[in-house]
RNA sequence: GCGAUAUUGGCGAAGUGGUUAACGCACCGGAUUGUGGCUCCGGCACGCGUGGGUUCGAUUCCCACAUGUCGCCCCA
């Protein structure tokens, strides 16, 4: 094999292109009725971009970031999230202007990418649907966007789906919190996993969701964000709950659940999937929050946002391993057959002019038997079956067989040409009465 | 970045240090001068991921690399 695509990077061949094409659609069409817009964002961003609003330290900055140094030394990284590039693009753009209603919802669609070790579902060039909606801070809106994620999910009738929930309250709620733990995890230190060690000092929130048993036994008497909360994150959080419920929508909260990116505060929310996809145990397929500063980070004026992302690799993992409903195959119209050589013109214009008529066509190209042909209309599920001969081509007429019931009627190849629509409709009523019969 | 494991035709999959690398599916052709299924017959590996090495000889043994898969780290 002499080229391969490179390490982490997938060929989405028609098979499989049909079933993203059915994500996509479905998710533009969910995203338009809460009346989200479509915003598309360079793949690539200045370095800082990215660094600024992840966090120096953290690991997607230090280790998992695709970047590079472009001809004229400008440091470029490939993106690895989707909401920094369209925060970049609101203040750029100016989009927190007066004459932009807010709150402004924007959804994005495409290639995501991190350079680390490829797992299933964990590529290098990943895809991703994210929504953001920027200039409002009401917990209505937490909760709509929220909604709508669970919304567009259960378009693919994908059932136990879990919404876990939590709030990181504002700085100082964190930063208070943050203190209370390291303070309580301290005397464990010697007890605690070595990654957790890391964690510790690090990042000690992450210690919280650490996979390590003993690690959890400790964890598990850890004091919770929950009672840090200053009186705003507190009624914040309140109401998200209340609002929820008024939805009918069923929820968990989880004090230990956390973020890898520094910029959230407030809710945070993760749905879940016990999917045989991930073995039935419940992981995360969409993952969300708000970002109320993030904006001003990178230069615009103080607004909130909230927003989610989902990988679609990983929703379209579970949806084959739940059976979910994905497109059917598109039927074919119609196939001709052409016998002979002398055939290949009339069954080029005859194909053209029922494509041009709005059905879909196909012939064949190899000036195969007929029999070759037949099996490729069999194959491709083609309703109908035009057969073009010698003979028909001397009386201008064609055989026009329906391959659901075999029934083959004589057509005038004018008939096609003028009006095949009437054509095809009088053959279909021959088989609704053929099955009455 | 760390660890484990795998890599044989379009796909699935046997197998051996030494003549022609099983079998199944798919595909193509024929039996059936112009009709879909079944059956039967026939065809279908620049040779076993790439590069080295050991050997009289390697697809089979060793090493390196690449890629896949799984776990760790991390997870938007």
């Amino acid at each position: 094999m002499k080229f391969q695509r490179p390490k982490g990077t997938a060929d989405i061949i028609p098979t499989d292109s049909k079933k993203w094409q059915y994500v996509e659609e479905t998710a533009r069409k969910i995203f338009s009725s809460y009346q989200y817009e479509e915003i598309r964002t360079p793949l690539f961003e200045h370095f800082e971009v990215f660094s600024r609003t992840s966090g120096d330290t953290s690991d997607i900055v230090t280790k998992e970031m695709y970047d590079f140094k472009d001809k004229g030394d400008r440091h470029i990284t490939l993106r690895p999230e989707g909401t920094a590039g369209v925060v970049r693009a609101y203040v750029e753009n100016k989009l927190y202007g007066p004459e932009i209603q807010k709150p402004f919802k924007t959804y994005y669609i495409g290639p995501m990418f991190r350079y680390e070790r490829p797992q299933s579902g964990r590529l290098r060039q990943f895809h991703q649907i994210g929504v953001e909606a920027f200039g409002v801070d009401n917990p209505t809106l937490d909760v709509e966007v929220m909604a709508m994620a669970i919304d567009f999910l259960s378009k693919f009738g994908l059932t136990n789906l879990k919404l876990a929930i939590n709030t990181l309250g504002d700085n100082d709620s964190r930063d208070n919190y943050r203190d209370a733990l390291v303070a309580y995890l301290i005397p464990f230190k010697d007890q605690l996993s070595d990654d957790s060690k890391a964690r510790l000092e690090k990042n000690p929130l992450r210690v919280l969701d650490s996979k390590d048993k003993g690690d959890q036994e400790i964890v598990k008497n850890a004091p919770s964000i929950l009672d840090y909360l200053s009186e705003d994150s507190q009624k914040h959080f309140d109401q998200v709950k209340e609002l929820l419920d008024a939805l009918e929508i069923s929820y968990e909260v989880d004090s230990t659940m956390v973020r890898g990116l520094d910029y959230y505060n407030h809710t945070i929310f993760e749905i879940m999937s016990d999917s045989k996809a991930f073995g039935g145990k419940f992981t995360t397929i969409c993952a969300g929050g708000r970002y109320n500063g993030l904006v001003e980070q990178l230069g615009g004026p103080e607004t909130p946002g909230i927003g989610f992302g989902l990988g679609i690799e990983r929703l379209l993992l579970v949806l084959e391993a739940e059976d979910a409903k994905l497109p059917v195959e598109q039927d074919l119209d119609v196939y001709v057959v052409g016998i002979g050589e002398e055939t290949n013109i009339e069954s080029l214009k005859l194909v053209q002019s029922m494509r041009k008529a709005g059905f879909s066509v196909e012939r064949d190209y190899l000036n195969r038997k007929p029999k070759g042909q037949f099996k490729s209309a069999n194959r491709m599920n083609a309703h109908f079956v035009m057969t073009l001969g010698e003979s028909e081509l001397e009386t201008q007429t064609l055989n026009f067989k329906n391959m659901k019931t075999s029934q083959e009627v004589t057509v005038k190849l004018s008939d096609v040409y003028t009006d095949f629509s009437k054509v095809y409709q009088n053959a279909l009523k021959l088989e609704v009465e053929a099955d009455g019969e």
